[in-house]
RNA sequence: AGGUGAGUAGCUCAGUGGGAGAGCGACGCCCUUACAAGGCGUAGGUCGCAGGUUCGACCCCUGUCUCACCUACCA
């Protein structure tokens, strides 16, 4: 083996890795199945992906080598707006819009788009060692999901449960499209705060309202004030003359509304904020909108929806309302009915992509009505159906979903799954259209197509056959006909179909379609379900992505079709994900699963911290702190990567991430690979079959036996309850406190015992008895081979979740290397393997060890010494662990005391040692002594004063004042021992 | 405004009702045949502040300050 470069081994493991295909699982019985947070296809990964795929994969591999059948699914998201706005981005580069090419072309260019960012981001994932199972792999618009979705909406249409309806949504006049609640991001905005008055008809008085938005005047339709406000309770029914609105202005559904606006009574308003009188505009406000509702308000809507004044407000059309804003304020000045301006500090509502202020506008719009169904949902983590991980999630959940409202699933934008309704021009009335409307195969598929926007309203067999039987985009091995079969519909039909075919068939169903002479080319004729006309049209919009990412723990298993993979692997037995997509994507999979099958979709989910950088700000491209996990892993490697973000990863805090703190890791790796090498390089080649010609077990090797198996415990508790960060810990604390600095160590007296010389002209009886005495060197030195084989191939398996790639490339040169380490067993506890008794003996020899290189170090002993000991107790002890500590004190001898003349004596414990005197900074070294002495009296006294309070021997439990009595008992002999240490360094003897 | 989390060594963080810990950094000594990406040793903290409960509090309770995040409102 030569030095440990990272890249090297890791490339090599992982061609080995997806050669062998060992993490695909043809049909899991012991199931343990997780699903990826499929990454949005914009870009790259980011050093938070990295984080929650090592959790998982450190989960995967644990449980992989428990036994279980693990079912990683790997997949990828379609982001919507996200990915919208990022081709669209790219498409200004050139110089053109979205709305120029149009929907086709654009469309078109996302998918290449997707295509390279797809495969970079897998390529990203493989590099992490993620075991995931690529042959699973599935996309949230691939055909078997837009097919699920489409199964989705309408069974959740069928219940009632999607409803289109006129609202006030949050709208982007950006992108130009409606937005969730969830997908606004509130800012505090430096504002103003303007008082404006309006006239009271027939009267010289005037209420005057404050308002931050003076523009949306014009489509103000009355003055709420609080019925208790005395100030305004002689006002209330009568009417104001709304400033400068000299028009008829018109309402949503075409009624004139009139300049001359009514005083209202409504409870929400605050006395106490502005004047106490509100102004109310509910075409561009979410609460004036609530309240206009309630006192059955016209709406006026004054804005399109780029956010330009319409023709609603008169002479201020075609303004962008910012525009609107300063002339309105202008001639409210010049009339004298603006009384006065002030700095105000609002929260402003921005659209989460492109950071453009929301415009609240009322619009028809698509909503699943979740509201109606709170309790089911609370009820799965109330009844622990499905467990959060940290508890404390809980109740960020229950709050979210008591306070949810209906949520808006369309989005008017193109990258999406478009709303599988077909509105009707003759009725108006509503179908939703899926496959299960078809008997035939070929019906299902050329539907499917048709909904996917695969093929136009018009298509040829041609086309039909180029996509069903050429290669498949999430699958490229097989064709999209096998996509279809083995992933959506679960069954194998025999149909092949080919242009030819597909041409027949559709010609022997003129019923349902019509062939189009002209462009020789077939329609499928969908009806109307309610008065049977053709002239139904599909509705333009698209889906929240969200509505798809909900389905993704049981889509990916081929829902809705029933299989024997979703029940097995669904629920999902963990998840793993970030906090800030707990409401999106958490929550939306647990009212998604619980509505659509009755069921939580997963038991465990387990929710990590965000990385931050080292100040503990959000990483972001803009600022410039990002971390490109591609980059640490080309400088530290994976393994190192990984290593540091599951010690890092606690589940609480967020996590302050510098490149600095990969090289701890890189460091560990490197000291494995060193131990590594010292073991292997030191295990002879037939050893498997001279071991057991080994001698018995020494002290230390029951030792680290004891250490291994009190790790390989608390090791396999952490990694159960999810405590990434202890788990590694105690593995690191293991391999290089215990194993390198201690047992390694130890062996080397074994390992490097060399036979002695047989000489030709010896007895043959000495030369009989160095023979046995060889034998026996050899012996011992098997037996520390094998231990420390052993040892290292089950620390390694310990290890191999966290840092796969090294592990598996050494494991493979140990003896034990006939197959992948992450198929081997996870290593077990042995309780037959504890040896208490030895475990403290050696405890006991490190702490000597230890004690005597202090002692080196504080005299300045450098060159080799014999140090002499005279003990009542720990003659045989000493005696027998001579060799260990002359060799890691790098001593000439350690020998019983015969002659005390012009020694020092240094007491530890029940020993005292005696060193030669010489010449050292005796002022420096009392200093030191002292300083201990003074730490020891303190504790001691603690101790003593403890022991001596009543209550405390009397109520505390009689254990602790057990080992009270024992840590008193202790102390005192520490003082008594530095106290005469230091009464020697003061003496002039020396 | 409400909620959650955090405040412990210079830095990053563990920890728990009974002797304050680790990693990094700092300092001193060592190129000793697995490893200088290493070894050996050392220094450094009234555990945010104030009360309370307890025989005993870094830990539990109350209050308070600071920081971060989340949710809602803000005419």
């Amino acid at each position: 083996m030569k030095d440990y470069i990272p890249k090297e081994i890791e490339q090599e493991v992982l061609e080995n890795w997806i050669k062998s295909n060992i993490y695909t699982v043809k049909s899991p019985k012991k199931a343990f199945s997780m699903v990826i947070p499929p990454p949005n296809v914009t870009g790259s990964l980011h050093i938070g992906h990295a984080l929650n795929i090592t959790i998982q994969d450190i989960v995967a591999r644990f449980k992989r080598m428990q036994g279980f059948d693990v079912v990683w699914v790997p997949g990828f998201d379609h982001a919507g707006i996200a990915t919208q706005f990022v081709v669209e981005r790219e498409l200004s580069k050139e110089n053109k819009s979205r709305l120029e090419i149009g929907r086709e072309e654009f469309l078109k260019r996302v998918w290449q788009w997707v295509y390279r960012s797809r495969d970079n981001i897998k390529n990203q994932v493989k590099r992490l060692g993620a075991s995931v199972d690529w042959s699973r792999e599935r996309f949230t618009m691939d055909e078997g999901f837009s097919r699920a979705v489409r199964y989705a909406f309408k069974r959740l249409y069928d219940e009632g449960l999607i409803k289109k309806d006129t609202y006030i949504v949050n709208w982007c006049p950006k992108d130009l499209t409606a937005l969730s609640d969830l997908e606004v991001e509130h800012e505090e905005e430096k504002g103003r705060l303007y008082y404006i008055k309006y006239p009271v008809l027939n009267s010289d008085e005037y209420i005057v309202v404050a308002t931050t938005r003076p523009e949306t005047m014009l489509g103000d339709v009355a003055v709420a004030v609080n019925p208790n406000d005395e100030r305004y309770k002689h006002l209330i029914g009568k009417k104001l003359k709304l400033p400068l609105v000299e028009w008829i202005r018109y309402d949503i559904t075409g009624k004139e509304i009139s300049p001359e606006i009514p005083v209202i009574a409504d409870e929400f308003v605050d006395m106490e904020f502005g004047t106490g009188a509100v102004k109310i505009t509910p075409a561009h406000d979410p609460n004036d909108y609530e309240a206009g509702l309630r006192q059955n308000l016209p709406i006026v809507k004054i804005m399109d929806e780029k956010a330009k004044l319409t023709k609603n407000a008169g002479r201020f059309e075609g303004l962008d309302r910012y525009e609107a804003r300063e002339k309105v304020v202008q001639e409210l000045k010049n009339l004298g009915l603006l009384e006065k301006e002030e700095e105000h500090i609002h929260a402003v509502g921005k659209c989460y992509r492109c950071k453009t202020t929301i415009e609240p506008m009322v619009s028809t719009q698509w909503f699943l009505k979740v509201s109606t169904k709170k309790e089911e949902f609370l009820d799965i983590v109330k009844a622990k159906k499905t467990r959060f991980i940290p508890q404390n999630w809980e109740k960020n959940y229950t709050d979210w979903i008591e306070n949810i409202k209906d949520w808006c699933i369309s989005r008017q934008i193109w990258w999406g799954h478009r709303i599988p309704v077909w509105e009707c021009e003759d009725c108006k009335k509503e179908s939703i259209y899926t496959d299960e409307d078809f008997s035939y195969v070929q019906d299902k598929l050329i539907f499917n197509l048709l909904a996917d926007g695969k093929i136009k309203k018009i298509f040829t067999p041609k086309e039909i056959d180029e996509i069903l039987n050429g290669r498949n985009f999430v699958h490229p091995e097989m064709s999209t006909l096998d996509f279809y079969k083995h992933f959506a519909y679960k069954k194998y039909y025999a149909t092949g179909i080919n242009e030819f075919s597909i041409w027949q068939y559709m010609a022997s169903r003129r019923d349902l379609y019509k062939y189009h002479k002209d462009v020789k080319g077939f329609e499928l004729l969908l009806k109307c379900k309610h008065c049977g006309s053709n002239n139904i049209k599909q509705v333009e919009d698209v889906l929240d992505t969200w509505f798809s990412s909900a389905l993704w723990p049981f889509g990916v298993f081929s829902w809705p079709e029933p299989n024997q993979e979703l029940d097995a692997c669904y629920p999902n037995n963990l998840l793993v994900t970030a906090f800030d997509i707990l409401f999106f994507w958490v929550a939306r999979m647990i009212m998604m699963s619980k509505m659509l099958n009755d069921k939580e979709p997963f038991k465990d989910v387990y929710i990590h911290a965000l990385i931050r950088d080292e100040k503990g700000q959000k990483m972001s491209k803009t600022k410039g702190n990002v971390i490109d996990p591609i980059d640490v892993i080309e400088k530290y490697g994976a393994d190192s990567l990984r290593f540091t973000l599951a010690s890092l990863s606690s589940a609480l805090r967020d996590i302050k991430l510098s490149e600095q703190k990969f090289e701890a890791s890189k460091f560990f790796a490197n000291k494995i690979w060193n131990a590594a090498k010292f073991v292997i390089s030191n295990t002879p080649e037939n050893f498997l079959q001279d071991i057991i010609y080994g001698d018995m077990y020494e002290k230390e090797d029951y030792w680290i036996t004891t250490a291994l198996n009190l790790t390989i415990g608390q090791v396999t508790e952490y990694l159960e309850n999810y405590q990434f960060s202890h788990a590694a810990q105690s593995i690191y604390n293991f391999f290089w406190n215990e194993f390198c600095d201690w047992y390694i160590e130890f062996s080397k007296l074994r390992i490097y015992e060399k036979p002695i010389e047989i000489k030709e002209d010896m007895p043959d009886e000495e030369k009989a008895k160095i023979e046995e005495i060889n034998q026996k060197i050899q012996k011992r030195k098997l037996t520390a081979v094998g231990v420390l084989n052993t040892v290292l191939s089950k620390a390694l398996r310990l290890l191999h979740p966290f840092m796969p790639f090294i592990t598996s490339y050494i494991h493979a040169k140990t003896i034990f290397g006939d197959s992948d380490i992450s198929l081997k067993e996870f290593p077990v506890f042995e309780k037959e393997a504890v040896d208490i008794k030895s475990y403290e003996t050696i405890e006991r020899l490190k702490r000597v060890i230890s004690f005597i290189r202090k002692i080196k170090s504080d005299f300045k002993i450098e060159s080799k010494i014999t140090i002499f000991f005279q003990t009542n107790t720990s003659k045989e002890f000493l005696e027998e662990f001579s060799p260990h500590i002359v060799n890691l004190c790098k001593l000439s001898a350690l020998e019983e005391l015969k002659d005390s003349a012009n020694m020092l004596s240094i007491p530890f414990e029940d020993i005292t040692f005696y060193i030669p005197e010489k010449d050292f900074d005796r002022t420096s070294l009392l200093k030191d002594y002292e300083k201990t002495l003074k730490d020891v009296e303190k504790q001691l006294s603690i101790y003593t004063s403890k022991l001596q309070n009543k209550n405390f021997v009397e109520k505390a439990p009689p254990e602790e004042v057990e080992k009270a009595k024992a840590t008193q008992e202790k102390l005192q002999q520490e003082k008594e021992n530095v106290e005469r240490l230091i009464n020697i360094l003061k003496s002039d003897k020396i």
